[in-house]
DNA sequence: GATTGTATACATGTATACAATAATACTACC
DNA sequence: GGTAGTATTATTGTATACATGTATACAATC
């Protein structure tokens, strides 16, 4: 084990009922299977998922607290749903939110994790040259986890993390073209070396250009 | 009525034993009535309030949702706190949120909520006059609170309100010296300025130019 | 015919009872 | 005397039963 601090987010993988619902129900809105501005009836979400309305209630009010459903009293639960536009304010505030987490980032690193940086740029590296596509985002999550780790703000990392699940789907489970691959490599390269120079403004550029590059390839794509 | 948009959020106010104990129990943890790393076992909090685990329960989820409490699985709830270290960062994190929702809000506001911020506006000249402190520090909550609404963006209006509650009790409750109303006053000009001329940087400027002022008066008086 | 009042049905809010898991204390053994 | 294993206790997780508030349908009145 890592640290006692990471010990939460290792019993998180544990089954509960209530954990579980509220993962689905979060996966079934995000998805649109439910559609905004339908109604989550306790009775029919506890039938479906054959649990008794407990942890359903408990589900509902974690997601409503979240944003994604919006609660009546004495009525029930709305799902929220996310628009075309919201999804657009949605990148724009996590590039705003990922800009300060790379100053801060690079402010607050401790050499330990910068040496765990190194190890992923290193990785990154190697799957370009092996052109593993599915590594490389896999890696990239795993590049952008640490960072938001490093800049060592709770809050921060809470509205990033929510960031990651509202937008998981709106990226393709594809992750990202093989032609692509220098380029992203070449972006990561100049966040790295940022770190380095200990440059937070310089940071904040490159991871500017960073998410950019990747909302341009992104719209390439799918449009 | 207003619209029926609105209804959620006026239909907060009715009672619930679970919104209740949320509040409550923000207000705790926030205050640090309820010290950092403090484990919430529910029937201590059960025979505080005089009330049955379900509510407590579904009360402590949403603590967590909004991340003031750390769950661990089959162990508890456990006070998230804030440092002070937390707080400067929560500043920062505001500033820029608050940015980003003037530029939205003046691009997007609708006549009917400009014309509503003029009324605010008005009413803030006449209590500068006044010299009412109280009215003004009101009024300025009033006149965040619909720049945010005007910003349109549902995700933005969540953060925000989430920092408003997390910094409610670190600015005093006294509100403003009274010899700062006229530059208070000048400050939301420009703000309202920007809004007429359309002008979203002249906004953010604005704004960025207001936040710092109002740091600088919050630790002018505590100090 | 439209509207308002009431009764019924239904959904949510709360309390309690039961099950499963983790913490603690005690005993036995090394 | 210390450690390991087990039994007990306490706390969380889940299910069900009851109370309260809301929506709908129907009837009575204007």
């Amino acid at each position: 084990m890592k640290a006692g601090i990471h010990r939460s987010e290792e019993a998180r993988a544990l089954h509960s009922l209530s954990r579980d619902l509220f993962d689905k129900l979060r996966e079934d809105i995000l998805t649109e299977r439910l559609k905004p501005g339908e109604k989550l009836a306790e009775q029919r979400i506890c039938e479906a998922y054959k649990v008794s309305r407990t942890p359903v209630r408990e589900a509902l009010k974690q997601l409503a607290a979240e944003g994604l459903l919006e609660t009546i009293p004495n009525r029930g639960a709305f799902v929220s749903g996310l628009s075309r536009g919201d999804l657009e304010d949605i990148f724009v505030l996590r590039e705003i939110c990922e800009l300060q987490a790379v100053r801060w980032a690079i402010e607050r690193i401790t050499d330990e994790r910068l040496a765990e940086l190194f190890e992923i740029f290193e990785f990154m590296e190697f799957y370009t040259e092996k052109r593993d596509t599915k590594k490389m985002t896999e890696i990239n999550a795993n590049f952008h986890k640490l960072i938001y780790a490093a800049s060592d703000c709770r809050m921060l990392r809470h509205i990033l993390s929510s960031y990651q699940t509202y937008i998981r789907h709106s990226r393709q489970t594809e992750p990202c073209a093989e032609a692509d691959l220098p380029a992203i490599l070449a972006e990561h390269k100049r966040i790295f070396d940022a770190f380095h120079a200990a440059d937070a403004e310089a940071g904040a550029s490159a991871m500017r250009a960073h998410i950019r590059g990747a909302r341009a390839r992104a719209l390439g794509h799918t449009v």
